[in-house]
DNA sequence: GAGACGCATGACAACGTCGACATATTTTTA
DNA sequence: TAAAAATATGTCGACGTTGTCATGCGTCTC
């Protein structure tokens, strides 16, 4: 392998001025440069990382660490986010998956630690309250769309599912409904309460009674083995009597199986019944016609922000607010109407 | 950081054999190994990757290149799957993300030299032939979901998208479907040409006429900006007075829209009309209903063997076949019925 | 014209680990 | 019981890089 030394054999200096060039440090004459620089490209010399963290400790290299990637295909974007963050900051990203086991978490840790990683994204698939289990290792660590239970306060950054569910709830009011359905998400998800809260406290306000809303249980059970009654629970909701005009849902994927209930009843969307989800998930959103208002989560620039907010807590700036919560933004289709 | 130094002054031995404890060798005592192991725990030693690297020049590591991960949920199970292996085999996984650029291309690879990566798993998110911009670094690859157009033949890994179609047609037709429409994918997509040719040629081997398949295009345009005529090619489709009894879909996302103009038109499904995907999305496969019957991509086991496949190819094993191919399995759930 | 200064470069050590080789101790063998 | 073999441990240097310090040379200042 091409190294430093043989660079400098062929531009004919010492290796300490090749390092100098290739750092782009001063103190070099532009002639030399260009021949250091030319024997760089001649030999095809890449710098040696391990080699620089070795002298430096300072390994550039961000660790995350997920629980279910890909299991669900959501927030695959806060990965995205992450990865264009570094790729724009010059940072390397070390990937790992726990799918959920603890054991495996600890090795994570540790192998993050060997190698030297300069601090940790810990990102969940789900919006959550989750104790990371380090091991004993400690690195600079930021939570992203999850929030630690203990007090050990770690920085976190979360999508901000309130804001969100009151979003939609308003614009359903804007629109006229007054008896709306809810179809909850599965209770054990962290923006499950937070969503719900959020509907029944704008619809309180709003001067709604409890019997206008009418809100019912999609999902139950442990991640991954869910139990779903979505389908169940919306036909039948839609088949009352004193059906409501709109529906809300606990998030997009579940729109699937409301429009279908919908549709089997003979209810045409949006002029029977208005639909909207949250997510946007655009697989589904886009796919349904018509098209779903829904609230977009903001998973790519938790991403962004989680990395960037992470880097500044590794340069040491400290005294940073515990916890950020990034706003949820209402995305207006077609599966509403006025009444 | 504590290093090996360390330990071997707090166990009261040398540091190599220190190294020795810590990479099982032999020759050494009962009882210094667990002096040496005492020390390693109480300081919280953990070796470092980098410096490891250095002297032995053997990283273990693979880099895996991916274009769109995440604009598209599909295919991030081939990440889990390379994840899983490199977990179970101890090597560690870097990651990064073109987004489609090939300037971005060209610095990955450099990057991953940069940390003398033992080798790349090249993959895409869709299933097509492409030329990996390595920008004059040569590191063992094994691409997966996509084979090299030129002849520089970089060993593949890809899903037998034509067994899949096969096996779906034979299933409909087996369930006495005579008159079948097809709603094509993007065309650009590798998978769609496969697909389409196996319906066609198994249809026709069966003895169906052209005239008994209807063939529409579902989508077409780049990757992420597509123009997407499903919905109307479908209720088009089923409003012919002669209209297929089934309707084979380019991939599962597809059929949402299908179901939808479907029931818009007051056809029941599997009754009025059978459907079948592509895919396996289970996020789409599941939550329509009734359940759609599909064939599901291998992904997850094209990450596996591709890690495996690249691992024997960095260990030197040479003479390895091209191109392997995965088949797809046959998912029957209860969107068809018998005629 | 002598010291002070700025610039350009080099020599060398050190980071943490492990391979090669050396040495010391014990056990086996003839 | 001496020589040979096996076991246990240590010394030292090298991997590729960069930080520290030293050196050489030209220019400026008083």
């Amino acid at each position: 392998m091409v190294s430093i030394v043989s660079v400098a054999k062929v531009a004919g200096v010492s290796n300490k001025t090749v390092s100098r060039v290739i750092n782009g440090e001063p103190y070099v004459t532009e002639e030399t440069r260009e021949r250091v620089e030319k024997a760089i490209r001649d030999l095809g010399y890449v710098p040696n990382m391990a080699a620089r963290l070795i002298r430096s400790s300072r390994s550039n290299t961000f660790g995350i660490i997920t629980d279910y990637v890909s299991t669900t295909p959501y927030s695959v974007d806060i990965v995205r986010g992450v990865q264009d963050w570094a790729n724009a900051n010059g940072k390397t990203i070390l990937m790992a998956n726990t799918g959920g086991a603890s054991e495996r978490e600890a090795e994570i840790w540790k192998m993050f630690q060997s190698h030297r990683i300069d601090g940790v994204l810990y990102v969940t698939m789900f919006h959550r309250i989750v104790d990371p289990v380090t091991g004993d290792v400690s690195i600079p660590t930021v939570m992203i769309n999850c929030r630690p239970q203990t007090n050990e306060l770690l920085p976190s950054i979360e999508p901000d599912d309130y804001q969100g569910a009151q979003d939609l709830t308003r614009y359903l009011l804007s629109r006229g409904h007054r008896k709306i359905g809810y179809i909850r998400l599965n209770p054990i998800l962290l923006g499950a309460q937070l969503r719900l809260e959020a509907f029944r406290k704008t619809a309180g306000d709003f001067g709604l009674a409890e019997s206008d809303l009418s809100i019912r249980l999609g999902m139950e059970g442990p991640v991954g083995a869910e139990k779903n009654y979505v389908f169940a629970v919306a036909t039948e909701m839609l088949q009352q009597r004193d059906r409501p005009t709109a529906i809300m849902s606990g998030n997009d994927e579940m729109t699937i199986q409301i429009y279908i209930a919908a549709m089997a009843l003979g209810l045409r969307i949006p002029e029977d019944v208005s639909i909207v989800g949250f997510d946007d998930f655009r697989t589904v959103s886009l796919a349904l016609k018509p098209e779903l208002t829904t609230a977009a989560l903001p998973y790519y620039d938790l991403g962004l922000e989680g990395a960037e907010l992470l880097n500044s807590v590794v340069a040491g700036s400290k005294a940073r607010p515990s916890s950020r919560v990034v706003p949820c933004k209402l995305v207006e289709r077609t599966s509403v109407c006025s009444l």
